[in-house]
DNA sequence: ATAGACTTGTTCATTTTTTTAACAATCTTT
DNA sequence: AAAGATTGTTAAAAAAATGAACAAGTCTAT
């Protein structure tokens, strides 16, 4: 359990729940029962009702769930309704490709700037977003002040960027690089993707 | 649990630790205690000792563990002293980000090709690996047995190439796609990677 | 309007997992 | 050879996740 008293495990379905929603909707379902869903997602009903159950009552007796008004109730306490500035750290193959692949609005947030310590880099432009010097950050970040930063440096920049950032007021992070940020900083929150371990754990699960 | 009988925290753990390990050694240590290496990774010393302790005897008393030894040893646990073969598949802004921005090698893996439906990238080389057209991956697969792939394809085009994919032998994905895979066919392993989940989630956490 | 079929929210018990504490055994160092 | 350190290991405690059960409420069809 956590801070909010919503154990981890519980959040991390979340967006899952989200998403088999939007394919409900999208083959034209208008509602659905926890038996159901349970069926495609390869869970109990139980513990569908119970996730649920954490957050209010979505549901009706006898009938189940709206897919439309619970998938828009997920996507409240996910925080989609209100999207929150986000900068990019470090513009090179990976941070480019992210920008370019991932549709931030409908994940909750709003890219605001790119930056990158790369003279050639500044000025170009990722799906409308200008890429900045890193020199500059400071100053974008007192005038615009970003909530969360997607963090693509390599991992010998990462400390010092990120305790800036957090000195900056930036309370969040999407975290690609191999650096792991200190959790020591109350109220600042990190989500970790790391490639490498994700491979080696497929290694390791490949070997045994 | 899972089948092999050591639990998943303790598997997500490992790379973790190799990672450390390998700093370690980058600073010109030889050796440390699990209560040092306990403070630098904010666990406790118990339990780095009871995970280790699931693979082997690698430390001394009133020594600690050997720095250069521990890290080969996990190494070993993970699989990353026998690399396997794997594929990439989807070389869009991601797939190439990913196959220039990864070390397979280091990783436990060997990439041995990369394909795409798109005609205009057939014949590019990425870090010395061809691009092949999609309509070629059964032949190349029966050829070259790759163990593993990671998938890159739009949500639509998963289902059906994760299915061609085991059908050809491959036993492992890293999924970067949207889709679920399914998780019914044995002996095959799946590390997801969602984005757009992780996005979801720091946002969940900066709005409660 | 009523009965029967459904399905939720919720509780409780169980099981599993994770974490922490403790200590005998044993190694290192002086 | 003694003092100090640190492991491997066990056992206990705490926390989390799961699953079963059911009263209460809603829908549907007659």
């Amino acid at each position: 359990m956590n801070p909010t008293g919503i154990s981890n495990s519980v959040i991390k379905r979340l967006p899952r729940y989200y998403r088999f929603l939007g394919e409900l909707k999208k083959e034209g379902l208008t509602r659905i029962s926890s038996r159901e869903l349970s069926e495609r997602m390869q869970l109990t009903a139980s513990q569908i009702r119970q996730d649920l159950n954490c957050f209010g009552e979505f549901g009706q007796q006898g009938y189940g769930y709206n897919i439309e008004l619970l998938q828009g109730e997920i996507a409240k306490i996910l925080g989609l309704d209100k999207p929150q500035n986000a900068i990019l750290i470090g513009v090179g193959n990976l941070g480019k490709a992210i920008a370019h692949y991932i549709n931030f609005e409908s994940k909750g947030f709003h890219l605001i700037g790119m930056f990158d310590a790369k003279e050639s880099l500044v000025g170009q432009m990722v799906r409308n977003v200008p890429i900045r010097h890193i020199s500059t950050l400071d100053e974008f970040c007192r005038e615009n002040m970003p909530r969360a930063a997607i963090l693509c440096v390599p991992k010998d920049a990462s400390k010092e960027i990120c305790e800036q950032l957090i000195k900056l007021g930036v309370k969040g992070f999407l975290n690609f690089s191999h650096y792991d940020i200190a959790l020591d900083h109350p109220g600042v929150e990190v989500e970790n993707i790391h490639f490498g371990d994700s491979l080696m754990r497929l290694s390791y699960k490949l070997s045994n």
